[in-house]
DNA sequence: AGAGTTCATTGATCGGGATCAATGACCGAC
DNA sequence: GTCGGTCATTGATCCCGATCAATGAACTCT
């Protein structure tokens, strides 16, 4: 069975409306409207395939629909994903530089896909659309620092609660009073994002499993019975004096 | 002896000057540039204070003189240093969320703090702001992303050779093919960025030594010797295939 | 539906970095 | 200078999560 599962076929006006409605300001000139509708190069990918392999400059990439993931490449096989990106979201793709990055797609997904320089430089002449990328970048600051916090100083166990409850934030459905959750993820994704390994993934979701927090059907739903919990769990940092 | 040592006295005019050289486009309005004088907040801070508390809305703050770390603080002491930004550095400051954030300062430190809210209004009918202001947080966010990888998949000692070799790159002197490093932060600061603790930095500097790769003298002098074996040892990601 | 493959779980052992503890170096104040 | 306190280094031990190994569950394909 797969959720959140990609439309046959899109057509690449469809791709674009969505892309409209999700990022463009109301007051977008048309000139600029069209401009940026040929700026876009459409892409679509499989489940597992790499939308973007690492190109030579930086790219501005809407997920139109489907969900993905940005990886970094290190030496010796070892992975570290970046972020998660879901329909609707803006991803910023940097090109190869001290280290190697790419968008991989977790379910089938379709994309546009800009050139970051010729992207802002049709930007500055809507500021609306340039305000619009900035709230987005710095949301992705936002969530790459509660990133930082969460691989320097959590536990294991912190790690995965956390994880838990920032996914049901974003992509859960509310249940009982609790959340249900779809990951279109799977353990070595959820691993390569929290710095652990699958074991340890399996082990803590055992755990919070045996202390009746969650509930799991199959591989990839989770049902967050006691949310509270689960995010006193996480260690989120206190309100100090 | 004091490095990067603040001046004694400096007006606010002349503050708000340094942050009109660094961020401004040189096509700016008149009125605009003065209710950006008018909304900006200036600060100064010695040497360990807090510039900035975590307040109830976001603040985006120019560094005009002297070193920053923008620190996370979580439940029982556990701190994340985010990172370190400097003397013509732009930080974004979020409000205390699920987590609270602080600028501290490791110098005597002048800035501007402005409102982010209004900041960004201001900036909506000035696109050369704007985009300077987009650039510069695309940059933490691409710092903020090594760092994770550091953080989620990096060895003690990939850790503290890959801070030095950015560290150079940053604030680092050229000297004898190698580089000269006045490092204005402690080990505690070191290791609340690296996701370690002193002893373990302490440790690696000294293995780093013994090696030939750097040498030290006093407790934030560095010299990088061999800049190239050293960023192998960072486990920069490689190009791989 | 059954076979085959990938993915997840569970168990046993190992090791890197944390923790605990003590000494030593640096820096500021007088 | 030297006195005092903070910060850094070094050593001994411990523990969490990694690694190695095997079983079991879930999805795919025909």
């Amino acid at each position: 069975m797969q959720y959140h599962r990609a439309p046959a076929t899109t057509t690449f006006p469809e791709l674009f409306e969505l892309f409209v409605q999700a990022i463009l300001p109301q007051d977008m000139a048309d000139a600029a409207y069209l401009r940026l509708q040929a700026l876009g190069r459409y892409a679509s990918a499989k489940s597992g395939e790499d939308v973007l392999a690492d190109g030579d400059e930086d790219q501005i990439v809407f997920v139109a629909v489907g969900a993905t993931k940005l990886v970094a490449h290190a030496s010796g096989d070892r992975e570290q994903v970046l972020g998660f990106y879901f329909a609707g979201d803006l991803v910023s793709v940097p090109a190869r530089g001290a280290h190697s990055y790419t968008l991989c797609a977790l379910q089938d997904c379709e994309l546009i896909a800009f050139p970051a320089a010729e992207f802002f430089e049709l930007a500055r002449s809507e500021a609306g659309l340039l305000n619009e990328v900035l709230v987005r970048v710095l949301d992705s600051l936002s969530r790459s620092r509660e990133k930082s916090i969460t691989l320097g100083r959590k536990t294991a166990q912190e790690r995965v609660a956390s994880f838990l409850v920032t996914m049901a934030a974003r992509i859960g459905t509310p249940l009982e009073g609790g959340c249900l959750l779809h990951l279109p993820m799977s353990r070595r994704d959820m691993a390569d994002s929290l710095g652990l390994t699958i074991e340890t993934i399996s082990r803590q979701l055992t755990e919070l499993r045996e202390a009746g927090l969650i509930e799991t059907s199959g591989r990839s739903v989770v049902h967050l019975c006691d949310s509270a919990t689960l995010e006193a769990r996480a260690g989120h940092l206190c309100a100090a004096a």
